[in-house]
DNA sequence: TTAAAAATATGATATATGTCATATAAATGT
DNA sequence: ACATTTATATGACATATATCATATTTTTAA
């Protein structure tokens, strides 16, 4: 069992906050995980009980709509918590966690975050920040969906997933998502989001090569997108 | 100045977590305002420094989109808290509060609510299920502008705005939104949304006299709401 | 390797929704 | 009470996007 006080991910996540007596409670109790890509971390409606905090890798939180579609809400990378809502909020989750690549997570059970809530308010105050985070993003995630057009959503998700989590020295995205997976991000029929790839390929903006994606606008992909980053 | 301890609203807010002599120095530190129908409360971008319960009435939160539409993000009624977001994460606000009705709201001043942070774990614990519930909700909202169609949201919100602030003697929703305002809720084109409540007139599900607007086959627009599949 | 399944691509078409124009009704201010 | 502005309503039309069909390519598994 690896130890949280050397774990470099932790210096990214609101656990930051902990105190080394706390980070040696938190390696005796926590759970390490290897997920592979594709495999389910929990699933909308469970009782999961606890935080797991990423370790490497990323995954989609996804929500089931009525019509059987799933909306793709957020991808979550390392440094990241997943669950920490629906712990606090003492619910079943409401959106599932799908690994999109080979990942490693840690469980800690919810009794012990508890505990942490209790002792170290920096800690509180780092997890409310972090939802705070998520609240505002949600915001405009919602007003995007709105009151943009999918053309402007895509070219938006394209940047977004260009700063956020980078690119291979191809310069392709690193994160991979499938045709379907990008169109359930943006809120749109999968069709649509391929004719649109396909439209910014024919118009220079980006190169798809298989299911690599290169940006080779970015600035007018932004115009595009009327593009602000945070 | 009336007194905290006092006042009703406090009871469903998550101040109900405070002491009595929390609530003695939270009425030494408060304002308190009267806002009438139509006027502001804080804008997109200002610094609130502080947050506002609101006592009576009801407002509006707003995002402005890049293409100068307004998106009607949440509604905040007595006993609930506005700015908590913007002051947690140390940022300007990120929404407009415009009042719906007349409203009673008291500010209190950041420093205060952090000491309250610092000593009493149950307010600390409230405010974050407040956002967390918060943050689902947007959760929900985005699925449903991502894949439900505008008649299928506008029933929604109707049920919504029936369900969450009940109704007049007649029958009628006790928030009087304006057609544009209804629209802006949705997500769509005004016109759209006065078409579709033509629709729904005329279908019975509702009836329209004037701005009021009376929920006459709830079942029916529930059923409506909720895609069902052909 | 090969067959089968899944993902990607693209055309044809349907439809929901937005936009523009204009009429009427309601609200507002003088 | 009046004129002026603003909100509501509805028609005509444009268009973005969904849906359905089918071909092609890629991935998976036997």
């Amino acid at each position: 069992m690896s130890k949280c006080e050397q774990c470099i991910v932790r210096e990214f996540s609101s656990l930051k906050a902990l105190t080394k007596d706390e980070l040696l409670q938190l390696s005796d109790c926590k759970t390490s995980y290897t997920i592979k890509k594709g495999e389910v971390i929990f699933e909308e409606g469970e009782n999961v009980n606890g935080i797991y905090c990423v370790k490497d890798g990323i995954c989609k939180l996804t929500k089931l709509s009525p019509n059987g579609k799933d909306h793709i809400v957020k991808l979550v990378t390392k440094g990241e918590l997943l669950g920490q809502r629906s712990m606090i909020s003492d619910e079943p989750v409401n959106l599932s966690a799908v690994a999109l690549e080979d990942m490693e997570v840690c469980f800690i059970p919810k009794s012990e975050v508890m505990s942490f809530f209790d002792k170290n308010n920096q800690f509180s105050m780092n997890v409310m920040k972090t939802i705070c985070g998520d609240l505002k993003e949600a915001d405009d995630n919602m007003v995007n969906l709105a009151q943009k057009t999918v053309k402007e959503r895509l070219a938006e998700t394209l940047l977004y997933l260009h700063d956020t989590f980078g690119k291979n020295e191809d310069n392709s995205l690193k994160v991979q998502l499938s045709r379907d997976e990008l169109a359930s991000m943006i809120g749109t029929a999968t069709e649509s989001c391929i004719r649109l790839l396909s439209d910014f390929n024919k118009l220079g903006l980006i190169e798809l090569t298989g299911k690599k994606i290169v940006l080779k606008e970015i600035n007018k992909l932004k115009k595009m997108a009327d593009y602000d980053p945070k």
